[in-house]
DNA sequence: TATGGATTGGAATTATTATTTCATATTCCC
DNA sequence: GGGAATATGAAATAATAATTCCAATCCATA
């Protein structure tokens, strides 16, 4: 019976992720006392990879042959070969975050070929997202918000490296619906396009050292024309700081001469949908 | 005389950093056997965790009784009692990393204000970023690598939601010195620019489901003059992985709607700087 | 409500694995 | 260089744990 079982699906669940989702699956048919141990099995990973038979079975409430008879059904041809499946689970995690970023680090510098290089991005930008969840300033991000959402359109401006994150910011902003220009250099009209903005409009500006002068110029003059900027930068002595209405620091990691954008990146998709998110609900209050 | 020694040192270390701790500080005094499962242990801690008595003394090539006089030296009664300890630590250090993106869904999923969001995009990135440093193959990288290093031009092919990686790559490429094309509809003339790729060229080009018809129809264009194209995207089943001569599956986490772009973002770094480098190292065996 | 099949409990059996023991080798000190 | 103390290897033994088996129970169906 179980052999027929084995023989129809071959496939034994060899990850985690595919034990689980074949459990989830067979949930509804499987006996009583099975789905108690599955459902165990599922809850308490960790004791089915380190505990005995017994002690599981004792746990889960069951005997320890129907421990078995579980891991039977699953294809597996004993408790053993499942158990292998949760230790690997273990394993394959890679260790405890810093353990882990430590682990990238070294590769990324003692390594060889190309895979210690895509290491070390992946290690700057965690370290970077580590960095900024620490220490963004909710009130700042509030305010942000606030501001940008009052705006009857939205600037968005930034070169060069920064150009990246001001067209996703645009890409977001046109699919909630929001209106946004970004200032693009292509035709040399970035002039012309500051000078429709007005107070009732905002600001989104990203720089980081070294400071792309037509960044900080254009800043300047459309905060001459008393149009609000949130600005994103990397220090309290960037200039753009001394033109913006609110300012963020963020501090990217970089790695071979080039900055991580993870971090500036979360923080600018978290002000598009917040932006995004306060439009709807004041439109809500206005209509009640 | 192990009973005096247990008797000496009372504090047998129950938590691995200690027994790390331990271990290293004695290491000179021990003997050479000993000395050789002392470094097995703390170089491969997720073997003792797992493994039998056999199976690890077999691993670091001594015997399993020297295996339980290291667990008795160290003041434990048995390996089995040195082997908590490593399981221990698996248990503790996995729950950590866990419990951080955990807490930060948390957050992001109840949580009230603004902050929330960012900590759900902060989750979203962190994750995907963990699951390319996992699956990314290594081959496949340097595969790619090659392809491009060997490129007259590099063409960039990216539109919406992908368009800021393709503009970083741009810029990176331009830093670098390294001669690219960035495809982009302004004018309207891909069609033309296309036109001019030739198999000496590579192209880079990037889409996530749902595919930006134009980018596919672009790809299959540039494929069909024989321009090799290395592809990053979303699935197997994704119509660039077709024309593609190297591609890579990259699975982005999102929030809110919008997909992170942290993992493709370190990976198109990694394409970006490790042709940098190659063509670096390959025009240096050239002048020699 | 009787009957067959599936499911379960619990003890018996088999296997695997840790530990002990003892003979042999090595090291260190006199 | 000789001898005691220490360390090591290998196999025997004890302990522990996985698996099997069979009787008891449950459940659906006629």
């Amino acid at each position: 019976m179980s052999l027929d079982r084995a023989t129809m699906d071959e496939r034994v669940p060899r990850d985690f992720e595919t034990l689980r989702a074949t459990i989830l699956d067979r949930r509804e048919s499987l006996p009583k006392r099975i789905a108690q141990i599955a459902a165990y099995a599922l809850d308490n990973p960790d004791d089915i990879a380190f505990g005995t038979a017994a002690s599981i079975a004792a746990s889960a409430g069951v005997q320890p042959s129907t421990l078995i008879r579980f891991a039977q059904q699953l294809g597996f041809d004993g408790f053993t070969s499942l158990q292998q499946v949760f230790r690997e689970r273990l394993r394959e995690r890679n260790s405890s975050y810093d353990e882990r970023l430590q682990a990238l680090r070294a590769k990324a510098e003692g390594g060889a070929g190309h895979r210690s290089i895509f290491d070390g991005f992946v290690a700057a930008a965690s370290t970077s997202l580590n960095d900024i969840s620490r220490t963004l300033d909710d009130a700042h991000l509030e305010d942000a918000i606030s501001l940008l959402a009052k705006a009857e359109t939205i600037y968005v401006l930034a070169k060069r490296r920064s150009y990246p994150v001001a067209s996703y910011i645009a890409y977001a902003l046109g699919k909630l619906k929001i209106r946004n220009q970004l200032i693009e250099s292509a035709a040399g009209l970035n002039a012309e396009m500051i000078a429709f903005a007005t107070p009732a409009d905002a600001v989104i500006a990203i720089s980081f050292s070294p400071y792309a002068p037509a960044t900080i110029d254009e800043a300047r003059s459309i905060s001459e024309q008393g149009v609000p900027i949130v600005a994103i930068t990397d220090s309290s002595f960037s200039p753009l700081a001394q033109f913006a209405r609110v300012w963020f620091e963020v501090a990217e990691a970089d790695f071979a001469g080039f900055r991580s954008l993870s971090a500036t990146m979360a923080l600018a998709m978290s002000l598009t949908v917040g932006v995004g998110e306060k439009r709807r609900s004041t439109g809500k209050k206005r209509k009640a």
